[in-house]
DNA sequence: GCCATTTGTCTTGACGTCAAGATAATATTT
DNA sequence: AAATATTATCTTGACGTCAAGACAAATGGC
C-alpha cells in the first residue's frame, strides 16, 4: 500500500471507465523520482552544485581525459534544450569549474573542459553523490534492486528504440 | 543495452572505486521519467493544460462531489511547495476552470472548487491522458507491467514509510 | 566558386518552481 | 481575558527551463 494506491481507489469510484493500471505504473515511478531527486539534491548543495550543474561536471568527469566536450557533445548527454546548456555552461564557467575555449577545427564549435578546481570538486561530489544513492536504494535487498534494475532496463531500451 | 549501461560503462573506466548498482537503477527511473512526462506533456497541450494544472484539476476531479478541496489538501497531494500551488490556483482561477471561495467555518482557509467549464475540461483530458499512458506503457506485457509494478509498489511504500 | 542548406551555439522573453518570510485567523496556554 | 503559539495561505525575488528564433561557420549541390 503507497500513495498511489489511494489514487487509484479514487479513479475508480470517480471514472470506473478507466484503466488505470499503467496509470498506477508511471504514478510510481513520478513519485520515486520526486523523493529520490530531493534527497540527491542535498547532496549536490552540500558541495555547491545543483543537479544541473553536477550533470554536466558528472558528465565531463565521466568522459575521461583531457574531460572536455562540446555544447553540443552536452546536450546529447542531458535531455535538456540547447538555451539551458548555455546557461549551465555560463554558471560553471563564472564558478570557475570549467573553461571554454574555441575549437580550432570548427569555429561554430565550443570546447568545454573541467578547471583543476572543477575536476577536484565533481570527483568530491560523486563519491557523495554514490553513497546518497546506496542510502536511497538501502530499502531493497540487493536481488530486489537488480531484479528492478533488469525490468526497468529492459522497458527503457523499449521507449529509447521507438525514438 | 539502453542509455544508462554507456553512463556505468565510462564511471566504471575512470572511477573503478564506485559501485554504480544504485546509480544504474535511479538513472533509469529518471530516464524513463523524462520520457513519460514529455510525451505526457504533450497531451495535457492538447487541453490547453500542463502538468501542473493538469494534476490540480484531476485531485479535485477524483476527490469527488462537490470537487472542493482547500489548497492545503492540494498541496498534501501534489508535492510542491505553497507558493508554487497559491500561483497555479490563480492561473487556473483566471482560465475560468476552478473557483476560489472563503471557508466560511475557518476564514484563514479557502476552498477551491471545479468550475463546469473545469470539470468538462478536466473529464476530457483524463480520459486522453489514461491514453496516453497506455500507449506509454503498451511496449509491456500485462505481465510484464503487473511484475514491475508491484516492485515499485514495494518500494515505494518503503520510502515513504520512512517519512 | 557560388548559393542554399545544415550545423553549433547563443539570445530573448515567458513560465513554473522554490525558499524565506509576511499576514491574518485560530488554538492554546497562563 | 490576554499573551503566545500554531495554522493556512499568500507574497516576493531569484533561479532553471523552454520555445522560438538569431547568428555565424561549415557543408553540399549545381
Amino acid at each position: 500500500m503507497d500513495h498511489v494506491d489511494g489514487i487509484l481507489k479514487q479513479w475508480n469510484r470517480e471514472r470506473p471507465d478507466l484503466d488505470v493500471g499503467p496509470m498506477g505504473l508511471i504514478g510510481r515511478i513520478s513519485r520515486i523520482y520526486g523523493y529520490l531527486m530531493r534527497e540527491m539534491s542535498e547532496t549536490f548543495a552540500k558541495h555547491g552544485l545543483n543537479r544541473a550543474s553536477f550533470d554536466v561536471l558528472a558528465t565531463l568527469r565521466r568522459s575521461g581525459p583531457p574531460y572536455a566536450l562540446s555544447p553540443g557533445d552536452l546536450l546529447a548527454a542531458t535531455m535538456v534544450t540547447s538555451g539551458t546548456m548555455t546557461n549551465r555552461i555560463d554558471q560553471l564557467e563564472k564558478a570557475g569549474l570549467v573553461a571554454r575555449a574555441h575549437n580550432p577545427d570548427d569555429r561554430r564549435s565550443m570546447r568545454i573542459s573541467l578547471t583543476q578546481k572543477g575536476r577536484e570538486v565533481i570527483d568530491a561530489a560523486v563519491t557523495d553523490h554514490v553513497a546518497t544513492q546506496a542510502r536511497l536504494t538501502a530499502m531493497l535487498s540487493e536481488e530486489e534492486r537488480k531484479a528492478l534494475d533488469g525490468m526497468l532496463g529492459r522497458y527503457l531500451s523499449r521507449i529509447e528504440g521507438e525514438g
